[in-house]
RNA sequence: CGGGGAGUAGUUCAGUUGGCUAGAACGCUACUUUUGGGAAGUAGAGGUCGCAGGUUCGAGUCCUGUUUCCCCGACCA
Protein backbone atom coordinates (compact mmCIF):
# COMPACT_ATOMS: atom_id res chain seq x y z
CA UNK A 1 0.00 0.00 0.00
CA UNK A 2 1.16 3.61 -0.20
CA UNK A 3 0.93 4.13 3.18
CA UNK A 4 -2.37 6.54 3.41
CA UNK A 5 -4.40 6.28 6.36
CA UNK A 6 -7.42 4.56 5.26
CA UNK A 7 -10.70 7.03 3.79
CA UNK A 8 -13.43 5.06 5.57
CA UNK A 9 -11.38 4.78 8.86
CA UNK A 10 -10.28 8.14 9.40
CA UNK A 11 -11.26 11.10 6.80
CA UNK A 12 -10.22 13.85 8.21
CA UNK A 13 -5.86 12.24 8.36
CA UNK A 14 -6.82 10.97 4.98
CA UNK A 15 -7.91 13.87 3.37
CA UNK A 16 -4.90 16.43 5.16
CA UNK A 17 -2.69 13.94 3.72
CA UNK A 18 -3.37 13.05 0.64
CA UNK A 19 -3.30 17.04 -0.15
CA UNK A 20 -0.13 17.50 1.31
CA UNK A 21 1.32 14.02 -0.58
CA UNK A 22 -0.50 14.42 -4.06
CA UNK A 23 1.36 17.68 -4.06
CA UNK A 24 -1.80 20.11 -4.54
CA UNK A 25 -1.01 22.00 -1.51
CA UNK A 26 0.70 23.21 1.56
CA UNK A 27 0.09 25.34 4.77
CA UNK A 28 1.36 28.77 4.89
CA UNK A 29 2.75 30.19 8.04
CA UNK A 30 -0.27 32.10 9.08
CA UNK A 31 -2.93 30.03 10.87
CA UNK A 32 -5.77 28.53 8.17
CA UNK A 33 -3.27 29.59 5.23
CA UNK A 34 -2.57 27.43 2.28
CA UNK A 35 0.00 27.30 -0.17
CA UNK A 36 -1.77 26.55 -3.81
CA UNK A 37 1.62 24.43 -5.30
CA UNK A 38 1.04 24.07 -8.83
CA UNK A 39 -0.53 20.58 -9.34
CA UNK A 40 -3.33 22.54 -7.32
CA UNK A 41 -3.32 25.80 -8.43
CA UNK A 42 -3.98 24.05 -11.92
CA UNK A 43 -7.26 22.75 -10.60
CA UNK A 44 -7.92 26.87 -9.72
CA UNK A 45 -6.63 27.87 -12.88
CA UNK A 46 -9.48 25.01 -14.85
CA UNK A 47 -12.23 26.58 -12.41
CA UNK A 48 -11.25 29.86 -13.72
CA UNK A 49 -11.39 29.19 -17.44
CA UNK A 50 -14.51 26.68 -17.62
CA UNK A 51 -17.04 28.36 -15.00
CA UNK A 52 -15.43 31.84 -16.28
CA UNK A 53 -16.43 31.38 -19.46
CA UNK A 54 -19.70 30.06 -18.65
CA UNK A 55 -20.06 33.16 -16.96
CA UNK A 56 -19.06 35.57 -19.35
CA UNK A 57 -21.14 33.90 -22.21
CA UNK A 58 -24.23 34.77 -20.04
CA UNK A 59 -23.50 38.19 -20.26
CA UNK A 60 -21.24 39.65 -17.14
CA UNK A 61 -18.43 41.69 -17.05
CA UNK A 62 -15.20 41.07 -15.18
CA UNK A 63 -14.00 43.42 -12.98
CA UNK A 64 -11.76 44.15 -9.88
CA UNK A 65 -12.33 46.11 -6.73
CA UNK A 66 -9.83 46.91 -3.80
CA UNK A 67 -9.39 44.24 -1.42
CA UNK A 68 -9.46 47.20 1.38
CA UNK A 69 -12.79 48.54 2.52
CA UNK A 70 -13.45 51.54 4.99
CA UNK A 71 -14.80 49.89 8.04
CA UNK A 72 -17.79 51.95 7.99
CA UNK A 73 -18.97 50.63 4.57
CA UNK A 74 -19.45 47.61 6.46
CA UNK A 75 -21.55 48.45 9.06
CA UNK A 76 -24.39 50.10 6.45
CA UNK A 77 -26.36 47.01 6.31
CA UNK A 78 -26.88 45.98 9.64
CA UNK A 79 -27.42 42.16 9.09
CA UNK A 80 -24.74 41.69 6.83
CA UNK A 81 -22.24 43.66 9.93
CA UNK A 82 -23.25 41.68 12.46
CA UNK A 83 -22.93 38.23 10.28
CA UNK A 84 -19.70 39.16 9.47
CA UNK A 85 -17.79 41.45 12.03
CA UNK A 86 -16.83 38.43 14.14
CA UNK A 87 -14.58 37.32 11.26
CA UNK A 88 -13.13 40.03 9.43
CA UNK A 89 -9.38 40.87 9.57
CA UNK A 90 -8.98 44.65 10.26
CA UNK A 91 -5.86 47.08 9.36
CA UNK A 92 -5.17 49.78 11.71
CA UNK A 93 -1.87 50.73 10.77
CA UNK A 94 -0.30 51.54 7.53
CA UNK A 95 3.13 53.67 6.32
CA UNK A 96 4.06 53.33 10.24
CA UNK A 97 0.99 55.34 11.41
CA UNK A 98 -2.13 54.57 12.98
CA UNK A 99 -5.01 55.32 10.12
CA UNK A 100 -7.53 57.97 10.40
CA UNK A 101 -10.47 54.78 9.75
CA UNK A 102 -9.51 51.14 10.01
CA UNK A 103 -9.81 49.49 6.92
CA UNK A 104 -11.26 45.81 6.69
CA UNK A 105 -9.41 43.43 4.54
CA UNK A 106 -12.69 42.65 2.47
CA UNK A 107 -14.20 39.13 3.67
CA UNK A 108 -17.27 39.48 0.44
CA UNK A 109 -17.24 42.57 -1.32
CA UNK A 110 -21.04 43.39 -1.07
CA UNK A 111 -20.49 46.88 0.48
CA UNK A 112 -17.61 48.58 -1.59
CA UNK A 113 -19.12 47.19 -4.76
CA UNK A 114 -22.47 48.68 -3.82
CA UNK A 115 -21.58 52.03 -2.71
CA UNK A 116 -20.00 52.57 -5.99
CA UNK A 117 -23.32 50.75 -7.81
CA UNK A 118 -24.73 53.97 -6.26
CA UNK A 119 -22.96 56.03 -8.66
CA UNK A 120 -23.05 54.09 -11.80
CA UNK A 121 -26.99 53.40 -11.68
CA UNK A 122 -29.10 56.22 -12.45
CA UNK A 123 -31.82 55.12 -14.69
CA UNK A 124 -33.48 51.91 -15.23
CA UNK A 125 -31.67 51.87 -18.87
CA UNK A 126 -28.53 51.44 -16.68
CA UNK A 127 -29.92 47.80 -15.41
CA UNK A 128 -29.39 45.17 -15.13
CA UNK A 129 -26.11 45.59 -14.23
CA UNK A 130 -23.85 42.02 -14.62
CA UNK A 131 -20.02 42.32 -12.77
CA UNK A 132 -18.24 39.40 -11.68
CA UNK A 133 -14.71 39.83 -10.15
CA UNK A 134 -12.02 36.63 -9.27
CA UNK A 135 -10.51 37.39 -5.99
CA UNK A 136 -8.70 36.23 -2.35
CA UNK A 137 -11.20 37.16 0.42
CA UNK A 138 -10.29 37.09 4.67
CA UNK A 139 -12.68 35.28 6.61
CA UNK A 140 -10.59 34.55 10.55
CA UNK A 141 -12.05 30.72 10.82
CA UNK A 142 -12.09 29.56 14.11
CA UNK A 143 -11.35 26.21 12.76
CA UNK A 144 -9.33 25.44 9.69
CA UNK A 145 -9.15 22.68 6.77
CA UNK A 146 -6.95 22.49 3.56
CA UNK A 147 -9.31 23.60 0.52
CA UNK A 148 -12.76 23.63 2.91
CA UNK A 149 -12.09 26.49 4.93
CA UNK A 150 -9.62 28.59 5.06
CA UNK A 151 -8.61 31.93 6.52
CA UNK A 152 -7.95 33.67 2.89
CA UNK A 153 -9.32 31.43 -0.19
CA UNK A 154 -9.98 32.26 -3.55
CA UNK A 155 -13.35 32.51 -5.24
CA UNK A 156 -15.32 34.79 -8.04
CA UNK A 157 -18.44 36.53 -6.71
CA UNK A 158 -20.78 37.74 -8.96
CA UNK A 159 -23.20 41.27 -8.13
CA UNK A 160 -26.19 42.18 -10.12
CA UNK A 161 -28.70 44.74 -9.87
CA UNK A 162 -32.33 44.97 -11.50
CA UNK A 163 -35.33 47.09 -11.66
CA UNK A 164 -37.43 44.31 -10.26
CA UNK A 165 -37.88 41.52 -8.03
CA UNK A 166 -38.63 39.25 -10.46
CA UNK A 167 -35.53 39.91 -12.88
CA UNK A 168 -33.29 39.17 -9.49
CA UNK A 169 -34.82 36.44 -8.81
CA UNK A 170 -34.29 34.64 -12.14
CA UNK A 171 -30.63 35.20 -11.95
CA UNK A 172 -30.37 34.16 -8.37
CA UNK A 173 -31.32 30.75 -10.26
CA UNK A 174 -29.64 31.01 -12.96
CA UNK A 175 -26.08 31.71 -10.86
CA UNK A 176 -27.43 28.45 -9.12
CA UNK A 177 -28.13 26.25 -12.58
CA UNK A 178 -24.55 27.61 -13.80
CA UNK A 179 -23.00 26.14 -10.61
CA UNK A 180 -24.76 22.93 -11.19
CA UNK A 181 -23.92 22.82 -14.53
CA UNK A 182 -20.44 23.23 -13.69
CA UNK A 183 -20.21 20.95 -11.36
CA UNK A 184 -21.71 18.03 -12.90
CA UNK A 185 -19.92 18.99 -16.43
CA UNK A 186 -16.68 19.44 -15.04
CA UNK A 187 -16.26 18.22 -11.62
CA UNK A 188 -18.39 15.44 -12.10
CA UNK A 189 -20.27 16.31 -8.76
CA UNK A 190 -23.78 15.81 -8.05
CA UNK A 191 -25.50 18.21 -5.86
CA UNK A 192 -28.64 18.90 -4.22
CA UNK A 193 -29.86 22.82 -5.04
CA UNK A 194 -32.31 24.40 -3.29
CA UNK A 195 -33.10 27.00 -0.29
CA UNK A 196 -31.20 27.60 2.94
CA UNK A 197 -33.49 27.86 6.16
CA UNK A 198 -33.93 31.07 7.62
CA UNK A 199 -31.35 30.78 10.61
CA UNK A 200 -28.52 29.86 7.62
CA UNK A 201 -29.45 32.30 5.19
CA UNK A 202 -26.24 34.66 4.04
CA UNK A 203 -26.05 37.74 6.41
CA UNK A 204 -28.31 40.76 4.56
CA UNK A 205 -29.98 38.68 2.04
CA UNK A 206 -33.89 37.83 1.37
CA UNK A 207 -33.44 34.30 0.90
CA UNK A 208 -29.98 32.12 0.46
CA UNK A 209 -29.97 29.29 -2.46
CA UNK A 210 -27.13 26.82 -2.11
CA UNK A 211 -25.38 23.89 -3.52
CA UNK A 212 -25.07 20.94 -1.21
CA UNK A 213 -22.94 17.88 -1.72
CA UNK A 214 -22.32 14.92 0.19
CA UNK A 215 -18.95 13.95 0.58
CA UNK A 216 -17.49 10.54 1.47
CA UNK A 217 -16.97 11.05 4.92
CA UNK A 218 -20.97 11.19 4.99
CA UNK A 219 -21.02 15.07 5.63
CA UNK A 220 -22.48 18.06 3.55
CA UNK A 221 -20.77 20.67 2.26
CA UNK A 222 -21.85 23.99 0.93
CA UNK A 223 -20.38 24.27 -2.78
CA UNK A 224 -21.61 27.51 -4.32
CA UNK A 225 -24.29 29.93 -3.00
CA UNK A 226 -26.82 32.19 -4.70
CA UNK A 227 -28.45 35.39 -2.83
CA UNK A 228 -31.60 37.56 -3.45
CA UNK A 229 -30.41 40.59 -1.27
CA UNK A 230 -33.73 42.33 -2.27
CA UNK A 231 -33.82 45.88 -1.63
CA UNK A 232 -31.35 45.69 1.49
CA UNK A 233 -28.05 47.19 0.33
CA UNK A 234 -29.82 49.05 -2.19
CA UNK A 235 -31.17 50.89 0.68
CA UNK A 236 -28.01 50.99 2.91
CA UNK A 237 -25.86 51.96 0.11
CA UNK A 238 -28.84 54.19 -2.04
CA UNK A 239 -28.94 52.24 -4.84
CA UNK A 240 -31.49 54.19 -6.72
CA UNK A 241 -32.36 54.44 -9.95
CA UNK A 242 -35.51 56.50 -12.06
CA UNK A 243 -38.06 53.95 -13.81
CA UNK A 244 -40.24 54.32 -16.76
CA UNK A 245 -42.50 56.32 -14.94
CA UNK A 246 -39.82 58.83 -13.71
CA UNK A 247 -40.11 57.36 -10.14
CA UNK A 248 -37.62 56.50 -7.89
CA UNK A 249 -36.98 52.97 -7.31
CA UNK A 250 -34.46 51.06 -5.20
CA UNK A 251 -32.75 48.12 -7.03
CA UNK A 252 -32.91 44.62 -6.54
CA UNK A 253 -29.90 42.83 -6.01
CA UNK A 254 -28.15 39.33 -6.03
CA UNK A 255 -24.89 38.01 -5.53
CA UNK A 256 -23.37 34.82 -5.93
CA UNK A 257 -20.38 32.78 -4.98
CA UNK A 258 -18.46 29.93 -5.79
CA UNK A 259 -14.43 29.37 -3.91
CA UNK A 260 -11.87 27.13 -3.56
CA UNK A 261 -13.71 24.85 -1.41
CA UNK A 262 -15.00 22.98 -4.24
CA UNK A 263 -11.53 21.43 -4.86
CA UNK A 264 -11.99 20.42 -1.26
CA UNK A 265 -15.31 19.02 -2.31
CA UNK A 266 -13.79 17.71 -5.25
CA UNK A 267 -10.90 15.89 -3.11
CA UNK A 268 -13.70 14.51 -0.66
CA UNK A 269 -16.33 13.22 -3.36
CA UNK A 270 -14.34 11.28 -5.10
CA UNK A 271 -10.95 10.15 -3.49
CA UNK A 272 -10.49 6.49 -1.96
CA UNK A 273 -8.04 4.57 -0.17
CA UNK A 274 -5.59 4.83 -3.23
CA UNK A 275 -5.43 8.55 -3.07
CA UNK A 276 -7.08 11.40 -5.09
CA UNK A 277 -9.32 11.20 -7.62
CA UNK A 278 -9.32 13.61 -10.29
CA UNK A 279 -12.26 13.96 -12.96
CA UNK A 280 -10.81 13.86 -15.96
CA UNK A 281 -11.65 17.71 -17.30
CA UNK A 282 -10.40 19.06 -14.40
CA UNK A 283 -6.94 17.54 -13.57
CA UNK A 284 -3.79 19.12 -14.32
CA UNK A 285 -2.52 15.57 -16.35
CA UNK A 286 -4.77 13.80 -17.56
CA UNK A 287 -2.99 10.72 -18.85
CA UNK A 288 0.68 9.93 -17.08
CA UNK A 289 2.84 7.41 -19.53
CA UNK A 290 5.04 5.40 -17.73
CA UNK A 291 7.79 3.80 -19.60
CA UNK A 292 9.02 0.33 -18.66
CA UNK A 293 12.62 -0.99 -20.37
CA UNK A 294 15.19 -2.79 -19.94
CA UNK A 295 18.25 -1.24 -22.34
CA UNK A 296 18.83 2.38 -23.08
CA UNK A 297 18.14 1.36 -26.68
CA UNK A 298 14.38 0.65 -25.43
CA UNK A 299 14.01 3.73 -23.41
CA UNK A 300 15.24 5.41 -26.38
CA UNK A 301 12.39 3.84 -28.68
CA UNK A 302 9.78 4.40 -25.73
CA UNK A 303 10.76 8.17 -25.51
CA UNK A 304 10.27 8.44 -29.60
CA UNK A 305 6.42 6.57 -28.85
CA UNK A 306 5.76 8.51 -26.13
CA UNK A 307 6.88 12.09 -27.41
CA UNK A 308 4.83 11.74 -30.37
CA UNK A 309 1.96 10.47 -28.30
CA UNK A 310 2.13 13.80 -25.77
CA UNK A 311 2.82 15.97 -29.14
CA UNK A 312 -0.14 14.99 -30.40
CA UNK A 313 -2.17 14.95 -27.44
CA UNK A 314 -1.17 19.02 -27.17
CA UNK A 315 -2.92 19.51 -30.34
CA UNK A 316 -6.02 17.78 -29.50
CA UNK A 317 -6.14 19.30 -26.06
CA UNK A 318 -5.43 15.93 -23.75
CA UNK A 319 -3.16 17.31 -21.04
CA UNK A 320 -0.40 14.30 -20.98
CA UNK A 321 3.10 13.67 -19.65
CA UNK A 322 5.90 11.06 -19.09
CA UNK A 323 7.40 9.64 -15.95
CA UNK A 324 11.20 9.59 -16.42
CA UNK A 325 11.93 9.78 -12.64
CA UNK A 326 14.61 6.67 -12.41
CA UNK A 327 11.85 5.35 -9.81
CA UNK A 328 10.76 1.81 -10.49
CA UNK A 329 7.54 1.06 -12.32
CA UNK A 330 5.67 -0.30 -9.28
CA UNK A 331 6.44 2.76 -7.10
CA UNK A 332 5.33 4.94 -10.38
CA UNK A 333 1.80 3.23 -10.55
CA UNK A 334 1.25 3.96 -6.79
CA UNK A 335 2.81 7.31 -7.08
CA UNK A 336 0.19 8.28 -10.02
CA UNK A 337 -2.71 7.16 -8.64
CA UNK A 338 -2.30 8.88 -5.29
CA UNK A 339 -2.07 12.00 -7.59
CA UNK A 340 -5.34 11.05 -8.80
CA UNK A 341 -4.95 10.99 -12.74
CA UNK A 342 -7.54 9.52 -14.76
CA UNK A 343 -5.22 7.53 -16.75
CA UNK A 344 -2.00 5.67 -16.80
CA UNK A 345 -0.56 3.99 -20.10
CA UNK A 346 2.26 1.44 -19.54
CA UNK A 347 4.74 1.55 -22.71
CA UNK A 348 6.97 -1.77 -22.05
CA UNK A 349 8.51 -3.91 -24.75
CA UNK A 350 5.15 -5.87 -25.26
CA UNK A 351 3.68 -2.80 -26.12
CA UNK A 352 6.63 -1.42 -28.74
CA UNK A 353 6.90 -4.69 -30.54
CA UNK A 354 2.70 -5.29 -30.70
CA UNK A 355 2.46 -1.73 -31.60
CA UNK A 356 -0.01 -1.59 -28.52
CA UNK A 357 -0.71 0.55 -25.62
CA UNK A 358 -1.60 -0.50 -22.33
CA UNK A 359 -4.17 1.82 -20.62
CA UNK A 360 -5.36 1.55 -17.26
CA UNK A 361 -8.13 3.08 -15.35
CA UNK A 362 -8.26 5.14 -12.15
CA UNK A 363 -11.40 4.92 -11.55
CA UNK A 364 -11.59 1.37 -11.18
CA UNK A 365 -8.47 -0.22 -11.89
CA UNK A 366 -9.39 -1.85 -15.43
CA UNK A 367 -7.56 -2.57 -17.74
CA UNK A 368 -7.68 -1.96 -22.11
CA UNK A 369 -5.20 -2.52 -24.64
CA UNK A 370 -5.39 -0.31 -27.64
CA UNK A 371 -3.74 -1.04 -30.91
CA UNK A 372 -1.60 2.32 -32.09
CA UNK A 373 -2.98 4.07 -35.21
CA UNK A 374 -3.99 7.37 -36.23
CA UNK A 375 -7.08 7.61 -34.30
CA UNK A 376 -5.91 6.62 -30.96
CA UNK A 377 -6.57 9.99 -29.46
CA UNK A 378 -9.78 9.87 -29.88
CA UNK A 379 -9.64 6.52 -28.43
CA UNK A 380 -8.08 7.90 -25.44
CA UNK A 381 -10.46 10.99 -25.72
CA UNK A 382 -13.20 8.45 -24.68
CA UNK A 383 -11.71 6.52 -22.10
CA UNK A 384 -11.71 10.40 -20.58
CA UNK A 385 -14.47 10.87 -21.35
CA UNK A 386 -15.69 6.99 -19.85
CA UNK A 387 -14.14 8.14 -16.50
CA UNK A 388 -15.58 11.07 -16.04
CA UNK A 389 -18.92 9.88 -16.79
CA UNK A 390 -18.41 6.90 -14.02
CA UNK A 391 -17.28 8.86 -11.42
CA UNK A 392 -20.19 11.13 -11.85
CA UNK A 393 -22.18 8.08 -11.86
CA UNK A 394 -20.44 6.43 -8.34
CA UNK A 395 -21.14 9.20 -6.55
CA UNK A 396 -24.29 10.32 -7.75
CA UNK A 397 -24.83 6.02 -5.86
CA UNK A 398 -23.17 7.07 -2.83
CA UNK A 399 -25.71 10.06 -2.72
CA UNK A 400 -28.75 8.18 -2.96
CA UNK A 401 -27.55 5.44 -0.76
CA UNK A 402 -26.66 7.46 2.01
CA UNK A 403 -29.87 9.44 1.74
CA UNK A 404 -33.02 8.68 3.26
CA UNK A 405 -36.78 10.16 4.20
CA UNK A 406 -37.89 9.61 7.61
CA UNK A 407 -40.81 10.44 8.87
CA UNK A 408 -40.46 10.05 12.76
CA UNK A 409 -37.05 10.98 15.39
CA UNK A 410 -37.19 7.14 15.78
CA UNK A 411 -36.72 6.67 11.83
CA UNK A 412 -34.65 9.80 12.10
CA UNK A 413 -32.39 7.90 14.62
CA UNK A 414 -32.22 4.42 13.17
CA UNK A 415 -31.38 6.65 9.30
CA UNK A 416 -28.31 7.79 11.14
CA UNK A 417 -27.21 4.42 13.27
CA UNK A 418 -27.36 2.79 9.50
CA UNK A 419 -24.89 5.58 7.87
CA UNK A 420 -27.09 7.63 6.45
CA UNK A 421 -25.07 11.14 5.46
CA UNK A 422 -28.46 13.08 4.79
CA UNK A 423 -31.52 12.59 6.28
CA UNK A 424 -34.94 14.23 5.14
CA UNK A 425 -37.96 15.15 6.59
CA UNK A 426 -40.86 17.57 6.80
CA UNK A 427 -39.30 20.45 8.67
CA UNK A 428 -40.75 23.77 9.61
CA UNK A 429 -37.69 26.05 9.73
CA UNK A 430 -37.92 26.39 13.38
CA UNK A 431 -34.81 28.09 14.69
CA UNK A 432 -35.31 26.23 18.32
CA UNK A 433 -36.07 22.62 16.67
CA UNK A 434 -32.80 22.82 14.65
CA UNK A 435 -31.09 23.71 17.66
CA UNK A 436 -32.29 20.47 19.13
CA UNK A 437 -31.36 18.77 16.43
CA UNK A 438 -28.01 19.90 16.65
CA UNK A 439 -27.32 19.60 19.98
CA UNK A 440 -28.83 15.79 20.18
CA UNK A 441 -27.78 14.67 16.50
CA UNK A 442 -25.07 17.50 15.69
CA UNK A 443 -27.19 17.46 12.16
CA UNK A 444 -28.30 20.81 10.83
CA UNK A 445 -30.30 21.86 8.09
CA UNK A 446 -28.48 21.91 5.14
CA UNK A 447 -30.90 22.42 2.26
CA UNK A 448 -34.24 23.15 0.95
CA UNK A 449 -34.47 21.30 -2.36
CA UNK A 450 -35.91 23.03 -5.02
CA UNK A 451 -37.64 19.59 -6.85
CA UNK A 452 -39.88 19.29 -3.85
CA UNK A 453 -39.94 23.46 -3.14
CA UNK A 454 -43.87 22.93 -3.23
CA UNK A 455 -44.55 19.63 -1.73
CA UNK A 456 -46.50 20.84 2.30
CA UNK A 457 -46.11 18.33 5.04
CA UNK A 458 -46.48 17.88 8.65
CA UNK A 459 -43.33 18.73 10.35
CA UNK A 460 -42.63 15.57 12.06
CA UNK A 461 -41.42 17.73 15.61
CA UNK A 462 -44.34 19.73 15.88
CA UNK A 463 -47.32 18.59 13.22
CA UNK A 464 -47.00 22.32 11.68
CA UNK A 465 -46.72 22.91 7.85
CA UNK A 466 -43.01 22.23 6.62
CA UNK A 467 -41.17 21.94 3.69
CA UNK A 468 -39.10 18.45 2.77
CA UNK A 469 -35.41 19.50 4.15
CA UNK A 470 -32.24 17.49 4.22
CA UNK A 471 -30.26 17.47 7.06
CA UNK A 472 -26.78 16.27 7.73
CA UNK A 473 -23.24 17.01 9.73
CA UNK A 474 -21.68 19.68 8.14
CA UNK A 475 -18.53 19.27 7.34
C1' C B 1 -12.68 30.71 21.65
C1' G B 2 -12.93 26.00 25.42
C1' G B 3 -10.91 20.75 26.18
C1' G B 4 -7.16 17.18 24.50
C1' G B 5 -2.68 15.79 21.55
C1' A B 6 1.64 17.32 18.89
C1' G B 7 5.93 20.53 16.90
C1' U B 8 13.66 17.55 17.07
C1' A B 9 17.18 16.41 9.42
C1' G B 10 13.02 17.01 3.39
C1' U B 11 9.35 13.16 5.93
C1' U B 12 7.94 9.85 10.11
C1' C B 13 9.77 9.57 14.77
C1' A B 14 13.46 8.17 19.22
C1' G B 15 16.09 11.06 22.69
C1' U B 16 15.74 8.19 30.37
C1' U B 17 16.21 12.06 36.91
C1' G B 18 18.98 18.60 32.89
C1' G B 19 25.38 16.49 31.35
C1' C B 20 30.23 14.81 26.65
C1' U B 21 30.36 15.87 19.49
C1' A B 22 21.71 15.18 19.05
C1' G B 23 20.19 9.72 16.70
C1' A B 24 17.37 6.02 13.43
C1' A B 25 14.49 4.83 9.27
C1' C B 26 12.76 6.58 4.80
C1' G B 27 13.87 10.45 1.38
C1' C B 28 18.04 13.38 -0.98
C1' U B 29 23.28 13.49 -3.76
C1' A B 30 27.20 10.42 -6.48
C1' C B 31 28.52 5.74 -8.62
C1' U B 32 27.01 0.64 -9.81
C1' U B 33 23.36 -3.04 -10.68
C1' U B 34 17.96 -2.43 -11.48
C1' U B 35 12.59 -1.00 -13.75
C1' G B 36 5.40 -5.18 -15.77
C1' G B 37 2.56 -3.02 -8.50
C1' G B 38 6.34 1.41 -3.69
C1' A B 39 14.29 -2.58 -5.86
C1' A B 40 19.60 -3.29 -3.84
C1' G B 41 24.83 -2.13 -2.63
C1' U B 42 28.75 1.42 -1.49
C1' A B 43 30.01 6.38 -0.23
C1' G B 44 28.13 11.15 1.22
C1' A B 45 25.37 15.69 2.40
C1' G B 46 21.74 17.35 5.53
C1' G B 47 19.97 20.25 12.55
C1' U B 48 20.01 28.02 15.33
C1' C B 49 15.66 20.81 18.58
C1' G B 50 8.64 25.86 16.13
C1' C B 51 9.71 31.11 17.92
C1' A B 52 10.93 34.61 22.12
C1' G B 53 12.34 35.12 27.01
C1' G B 54 13.75 32.96 31.83
C1' U B 55 16.12 29.41 35.58
C1' U B 56 21.08 26.95 35.63
C1' C B 57 28.11 26.01 35.65
C1' G B 58 25.27 23.56 31.73
C1' A B 59 18.55 23.31 28.49
C1' G B 60 15.97 19.26 22.98
C1' U B 61 14.88 18.07 28.31
C1' C B 62 12.65 22.64 33.63
C1' C B 63 9.52 27.53 33.80
C1' U B 64 6.73 31.67 31.25
C1' G B 65 4.84 33.67 26.89
C1' U B 66 3.79 32.98 21.87
C1' U B 67 2.81 30.49 17.19
C1' U B 68 1.39 26.43 13.87
C1' C B 69 -0.87 21.61 12.92
C1' C B 70 -4.33 17.49 14.33
C1' C B 71 -8.86 15.61 17.14
C1' C B 72 -13.49 16.98 19.94
C1' G B 73 -16.84 21.07 21.02
C1' A B 74 -18.81 26.31 20.38
C1' C B 75 -19.03 29.95 16.31
C1' C B 76 -19.57 30.30 10.96
C1' A B 77 -19.88 30.94 4.69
Amino acid sequence: MNGLPSMSENFGEWYQQVILRAGLADYGPVKGTMIFKGYGYTLWKNVQKYLGEMIEKDGVEDVYFPMFIPQSYLSKEKEHVEGFAPEVAVVTHAGGEKLEEPLVIRPTSETIMYKTFANWIQSYRDLPLKINQWANVVRWEKRTTLFMRTSEFLWQEGHTAHATKESADADVFEALHRYDDFLRTYMAIPSIKGYKTSGEKFAGADYTTTLEVLLRSNKALQIGTSHQLGQNFAKAFDVKFVDENNQQQYAWQTSWGFSTRSLGGMIGVHGDDKGLQLPPRMAAVQIVIIPIFKTPEGAAKIKDMADKLIEKGKSVGIRMQADWSENTAGWKFNEWELRGVPLRIEIGERELAEEKLKVVRRVDGSSVVLQYANDIHKQLQELLDESQAMLFRRAEEFLNEHTRQVNSEAELVQALDEGMGFVVFFFNDDKKQADILQEKYKITPRVIPLATENEIGKDIFTGKEGKLTYFAKAY
